[in-house]
RNA sequence: UCCUCCGUAGCUCAAUGGUAGAGCAAUCGGCUGUUAACCGAUAGGUUGUAGGUUCAAGUCCUACCGGGGGAGCCA
């Protein structure tokens, strides 16, 4: 008999099919058991009634644990006590793998306990529909981009130097050499767009960052779109139509995962362009206004982010920075020089940044001076300049960051659960 | 690096300086519709580690180890 998936369980009404999947939970009350079983794509009751089956059936409820393996046969039938719309009947069934003592209980958890048992943690209903978001999320950027007719072209990870002096970058035995772990793919992104006038990477990006805060990880994915041709007012429309559409894709098509994890999802739908956009100079005068101490040339905090985008109900813009505080390749603003040409996106509701981008310098000689000034080596970068040596053009882009675009679209108090196997500055395992 | 909090049964927690306990999980039994099912029973402990104070330490003190939250840092 042929499995069935029990995301198409209705097309199979009335009869006999088969299932596998897991029991994550049991209820047994004498003469009638209810075994539930998930199978990755849905959930579904089960009920074992001593008068539907033989008694050496009955009786292999004996070997059913939680987590247990289960290969089912038995026939759907409407229910309307289920969540799902559907029971199923059990004619005969057996245990595959056993299940003997499953660490993760029924009641809750501390979250290092849960850490550690990361790789059974997934099998929470909650982590599943996290995870089925971010699915969707990445799904939805890539979808988009693709439809736009942008090329996706990849950047190494294995770099041999910083894009940026001050990061802090994992330093990694390469034979007789040192190689780095890429924070970024944007410096290969700006190569590749010289070839194709639009692209995007996709890939993990590592930040030797001893930050241990719930927005952090060490290591963490990042989409990150480059175009030729394009100014600052086009890259944040840019930005906008993309998160409005990934949006529109996991309220199509993930609202049950929304609901199980209790997400506001009114909020959600409410969140319409165009989204505000905000210069540095402003978001200082806002802040002075609610009490903040901030002046010009600072960066802001993430108290100070939080209290800023609470004034809004959907994401909005950051940009026009002093450049001081943003990296050295990012283009002057021509009508006031104190400042770079950079665009940061910051999600409502306290998640922050979740997007960083901007327009990047395009003269030659201009950019060999910020590297001199940064005292990074020109010897190093002499690729990169190569880029503004033959036909430069002005260009820009960003990089998304999938798990605080995750973390906010679920709702998730932690980044840390919006990744399936989260590395942060304690935790390397499992 | 700094601030702060927490380490007790497999898990989540309780225990006024005076005999370490409950719920869940496990095991056994009961129940024909359960929804974190319920009811009864059984088993489960070097209280993170090492010192110290005390007649007496899970509880107070010191150090260390492990972790949480935050700051700094951070396309």
């Amino acid at each position: 008999m042929k499995r069935v998936w029990l995301e198409d369980i209705a097309k199979h009404e009335g009869k006999e099919i088969k299932l596998v999947g897991w029991v994550f939970n049991k209820r047994s009350s004498g003469k009638i058991k209810f075994l539930l079983v998930r199978d990755g794509s849905g959930v579904v009751q089960c009920i074992l009634s001593k008068f539907d089956v033989s008694e050496e059936i009955f009786n292999k409820y004996q070997d059913v644990s939680i987590e247990c393996s289960v290969e089912i046969i038995g026939v759907p039938r409407k229910e309307e006590r289920s969540l799902s719309g559907y029971e199923l009947d059990i004619k005969d069934f057996n245990v595959i793998g056993k299940s003997e003592e499953y660490p993760i209980g029924k009641k809750e958890h501390g979250v290092d306990f849960l850490l550690n048992n990361r790789h059974l943690w997934l099998r929470s209903t909650k982590q599943r529909a996290i995870l089925k978001i971010r699915h969707e999320v990445i799904r939805a950027a890539r979808d988009f981009f693709n439809n736009l007719g942008f090329i996706n072209v990849d950047a190494p990870i294995f770099t041999p130097n910083a894009c940026e002096g001050t990061t802090t970058l994992f330093e990694v035995d390469y034979f007789d050499n040192k190689a780095f772990l890429s924070q970024s793919g944007q410096l290969y992104n700006e190569a590749a767009v010289m070839a194709h006038g639009k692209v995007y990477c996709f890939g993990p990006v590592f930040r030797a960052e001893k930050s241990k805060t719930r927005r952090h990880l060490t290591e963490f994915w990042q989409i990150e779109p480059e175009i030729a041709y394009i100014n600052i007012d086009e890259n944040m429309q840019l930005q906008e139509d993309m998160t409005l559409f990934i949006l529109k894709r996991v309220l199509e098509n993930r609202e049950q995962e929304l609901k199980v994890l209790e997400r506001d999802i009114d909020f959600l739908k409410a969140i319409k362009g165009p989204f505000p956009r905000v210069k540095y100079d402003d978001a200082v005068k806002i802040l002075k206004d609610l009490g903040e101490e901030v002046e010009w040339g600072d960066d802001f905090g993430a108290p100070q982010e939080t209290k800023l985008t609470e004034q809004y109900k959907t994401p909005i813009f950051l940009h026009r920075f002093p450049a001081k505080i943003k990296p050295f390749y990012m283009q002057r603003d021509p009508e006031d020089e104190r400042l770079s040409l950079g665009v940061d996106m910051l999600a409502p509701e306290g998640y922050g940044e979740i997007i960083g981008g901007g327009q990047r310098m395009e003269d030659p000689i201009a950019l060999r001076e910020k590297i001199k000034e940064e005292g990074l080596s020109e010897d190093d970068f002499k690729w990169f300049l190569d880029l503004r040596e033959y036909g430069t053009v002005p260009h820009g882009g960003f990089g998304l960051g999938i798990e605080r675009c995750v973390a906010w679209i679920t709702g998730t108090q932690h980044i840390r659960e919006c990744i399936p196997f989260p590395r942060t500055i304690y935790r390397l395992e499992p």
